[in-house]
DNA sequence: AATTGCTTACGAAAAAAATCGTAAGATGAA
DNA sequence: TTCATCTTACGATTTTTTTCGTAAGCAATT
């Protein structure tokens, strides 16, 4: 069980780790690849960033191959939490209810997902 | 009507404009001294980030008496949407829909809130 | 075997953010 | 007036994050 305190990823580390969510493994190339369409950096700065993550903990690798492969060592959902609970501190006062109430008033949502949420709402409600 | 790329302020901003949102007003004594409770940093920090906000447009000051008054420029509002527009974007493929299930899911609510939510869930569906 | 093109490692520079030290002016009390 | 205290301004340092240049190894092709 390991317990130790989250890592924080940076912005740059959160767009990588999108990507090594969306596709589960990745060489440094292909993310890079990937990054480049909306960034531009060199390919270098891609690797010595995957670099800094795997010493971080971010992520892990296969360096069986010459061509080391990437996956990402933290799970999205758990980063998701992460994130959405420093948001609610930091702009919501504390209060999970005030973000979902914005995030639920000021984007579209179609009906099916309302239904989504209204069928999570009824569970919460039972209890 | 000022259209311009919405500044983003960093952590310590955030912190600083969580102050002032609460209060209104304040004076670099009055913010340095709430945020001295949690973190540890000279007088003289504080008042430099209030400076360089100053700059950036992120708050405002009157400095008609000899210690400044500092205001917050940027809405808490705008603020909260741009960071949960971003949050959508980076971490939920954005979906807004996925944003809700989690604060929703993951977070606790009291029936009083539930009953908020679902008020604003019913205006939506009827839309 | 030599060349070409890819890969990783890694130090270091550049950029961004946060912190601090010091000077100088104002204010009020001694 | 003089001293102590508080204030702002501002340059400079420190820390964190991002970016890059270069060296060295491996593999396929010539």
């Amino acid at each position: 069980m390991n317990i130790s305190k989250p890592i924080k990823p940076t912005e740059s580390e959160l767009e990588i780790l999108r990507i090594l969510w969306d596709k589960q493994q990745a060489t440094v190339r292909e993310v890079h690849e990937i990054l480049a369409e909306h960034k531009d950096a060199g390919y270098t700065t891609t690797l010595k960033l995957l670099q800094i993550m795997f010493e971080k903990g971010l992520v892990n690798r296969n360096d069986s191959t010459k061509t080391h492969i990437y996956f990402a060592a933290v799970s999205k959902e758990s980063t998701q939490q992460q994130f959405v609970g420093r948001m609610i501190q930091a702009l919501f006062s504390g209060s999970p209810t005030q973000l979902v109430m914005q995030a639920l008033g000021n984007h579209t949502h179609s009906k099916e997902e309302l239904a989504q949420i209204q069928e999570l709402l009824n569970t919460l409600k039972k209890q």
